[in-house]
DNA sequence: CGATAGCTTGAGAGTACTCAAAGTGGGTGG
DNA sequence: CCACCCACTTTGAGTACTCTCAAGCTATCG
């Protein structure tokens, strides 16, 4: 999950190329905290998740982190380069993932359904972290933080009767790390659209968005 | 071309893959100022690039723009997402391309060799993004600044008796919109680092970076 | 050689950061 | 079961970095 804003990507969800292939290997099962893998492991397994939400970090040398993405049900995780793993990544919740051989990936000679629901993931990933770029690189704290809960609420929002209600299993600091901004930074954001009514913070993990638009107004405002 | 740290990832050059397939299409040609494509066009063809120096940018509704990658020889451009283009492509020199059709990214059957480099190819540039997210969220101007310089002159740069020569064909705004800043904050840092003689400035596209090791520095201080 | 786009420099403002302290809440052990 | 502890979050104050706006400079191209 990156900071995407409105596309239909998640329509064509990759879910379905793997609903027969149980007999791959056996469901991972992680609960809070659980590490996946690490940058420079070598890659055996993709993983499509099936419940829970996992990060996905970078580390600069000298303790700055970066958190790279934070993936959500129907993402395919641990994707290659030159063999190797280059972020670490932990479950943030109890999760399920589909581990997925790494082969199938690199050949569709044995399952090409398969090869190519990879294939098109690791295209969408591709797209989506050009959205990102551009938060990163162009928007404002306040752009940050509404652009994330927007596509948030979009993508596993509860629907209420008026707005949604959405669940942050990251913590402040995880935020501030996907969004390139200091936890401070990100609390006072918080606080601010509390104040101005555009979201209620129920307990520090779930927020209601009572008006969708207000926050999407936010998120690309000049 | 992302600004990523030393990594050897382009010791495994896509281009060979490529030098027998010359039949496929013939090569394009591109002079500065010439768009390859836009965002939302459909994708018919990826490209390797042969020569030259290619730019993909992104625009923000409002004007705000971020230029997501330069594309130098041996880079592939072009991935769809959905079947579409997800930037702008402007050439910024002289350039020559390669042709590939989409199709070969899509099924192996046609061409393994070629369907395995491009898939590589795309899973290199996640990774490189990766790098990139890292200092769209948490590097300051001059890592920015001496980050690129670095990885240029470590890419293309011209070994000199002491040191590398790079040549800049992009802007210093396409600069700034490359590293997210602002093009008179590249400017004063440009300065800085002639100041500090981590650079000289030869002419406005012509910089010389006598000790690698002091901008390899600059670009991971803390 | 003048026009113009791009680059640099300057001054001032503003956003986000850092450092510090207080508040909150969940978990553990008495 | 309650109280304490610790980690996380929020708030505050002051700073610093980068941005914006503006003006001067440079170089390239008719």
């Amino acid at each position: 999950m990156y900071v995407t804003h409105p596309t239909d990507h998640l329509s064509e969800n990759p879910v379905s190329a793997f609903s027969n292939n149980r007999a791959k290997a056996r469901e991972a099962r992680l609960k809070p905290g659980d590490w996946l893998f690490f940058e420079g492991d070598e890659v055996e397994w993709l993983y499509l998740i099936k419940s829970g939400v996992i990060r996905l970090t970078r580390m600069l040398e000298n303790g700055r982190r970066q958190v790279i993405s934070f993936g959500y049900p129907g993402d395919i995780i641990g994707f290659p380069a030159d063999g190797l793993h280059h972020t670490d990544c932990e479950s943030l919740t109890i999760a399920r993932l589909q581990p997925i051989r790494r082969a199938h990936l690199e050949s569709g000679r044995d399952d090409p359904t398969m090869h190519r629901a990879l294939l098109q993931s690791a295209l969408h990933e591709i797209c989506s972290m050009q959205d990102h770029f551009m938060m990163l690189g162009r928007k404002s704290a306040t752009e940050r933080l509404t652009s994330f809960l927007y596509v948030l609420s979009e993508r596993v929002g509860k629907k209420l009767d008026s707005g949604y209600e959405i669940h942050l299993p990251m913590s402040r600091a995880d935020i501030a790390d996907f969004l390139g901004l200091a936890t401070e930074t990100v609390s006072r954001t918080f606080t601010q659209l509390r104040m101005s009514k555009v979201i209620e913070i129920e307990n520090i993990q779930t927020i209601i968005i009572p008006n969708p638009e207000m926050l999407l107004d936010l998120s690309l405002q000049d």
